[in-house]
DNA sequence: GTGCAAGTTGAAGTCAGGTTGAGGTCAAGG
DNA sequence: CCTTGACCTCAACCTGACTTCAACTTGCAC
């Protein structure tokens, strides 16, 4: 916890995976704080590895910097988290998962139903009109959580 | 298929729950053609909303518009797509939902192994580490395809 | 004390998948 | 014919999560 163990950027890119850039965006996000030294430049603790661990978990899993945010603000600010801190904020996400894939797995059996009848029938079908909603509803209801949906996510 | 059984965008919208500005849009895209009134008003021949149907499930498991074009793409352009063409196409989806599944659970499984362990560690945690590239490797491995991650998503 | 890789900033760009708005046109009922 | 709601186009904007750029500064080795 000297000085001497606190890390630049370049060495948290590295070890963290994350490009720099990631991270400056990251500390401007407010996910991140950073010492600098009289010049200016970032010094990041050992500790901000596990966190960016746990962002990188959370990205993988579709959870979206707000709620990252909202969780990382949750551990203490004084000590260093404990492993109960880390673990009820992964067992949030172990809901998410769950959830994720029910849902996935009911998608995939609508659509052996689907592929079995040869229907895709927007009065019918299950698949395409998940709530029996055929030719009522306005905004027509979404199956999968939003956050089931692709990104782009061109870098890395 | 007389000129009467034409539907005009709003009636579109209605039944497949897609906005008019969705609908234009997919259109610009090349995902959907329109007949036009003298006027120059769209009017859709009705197996349009099954195109629609067809598009609403490959966003919803994921599938971006460019791939859902490609797929739409080989459906027979004269004739009314069968039961068998339909069925083709989606049989690909399955596939991919069956990756995306076992993605999940095995991002799970790891999640649970370190909620058992509360190690969250960058040098030993499966899920955190996924490829046991521990401080080496450059970019950064993904665990999960990139079709897994959210999107924003806020309209609709 | 100098060279230069690595760091800094703010602003702007990127991507997908749309939405919104202005300003104007169409079509159908009365 | 006139009104009115639905429709048209084109351009600009939006979100989220970053990346890229230009112009400049630091910090460490030699």
């Amino acid at each position: 916890m000297d000085a001497k163990d606190l890390l630049t950027i370049g060495e948290v890119a590295h070890r963290s995976g994350f490009p720099p850039s990631s991270l400056r965006y990251y500390e401007r996000e407010g996910l991140l704080r950073t010492a600098r030294t009289s010049g200016g430049q970032r010094r990041y603790e050992r500790s901000v590895l596990r966190r960016l661990a746990f962002i990188r978990a959370a990205r993988t899993i579709g959870v979206g910097l707000d709620e990252v945010r909202e969780g990382l603000d949750q551990l203490p600010d004084g000590r260093t988290p404990t492993r109960a801190d880390w673990t009820r904020l992964s067992r949030s996400w172990r809901g998410r998962l769950d959830e994720q894939i029910e849902a996935l797995v009911a998608l995939r059996d609508g659509l052996d139903s689907c592929i079995g009848c040869g229907c895709l029938s927007l009065q019918r079908c299950r698949l395409y009109n998940p709530g029996d909603r055929a030719a009522e509803g306005g905004t027509g209801a979404q199956l999968l959580p939003k956050l089931l949906r692709r990104t782009p996510a061109q870098g890395m």
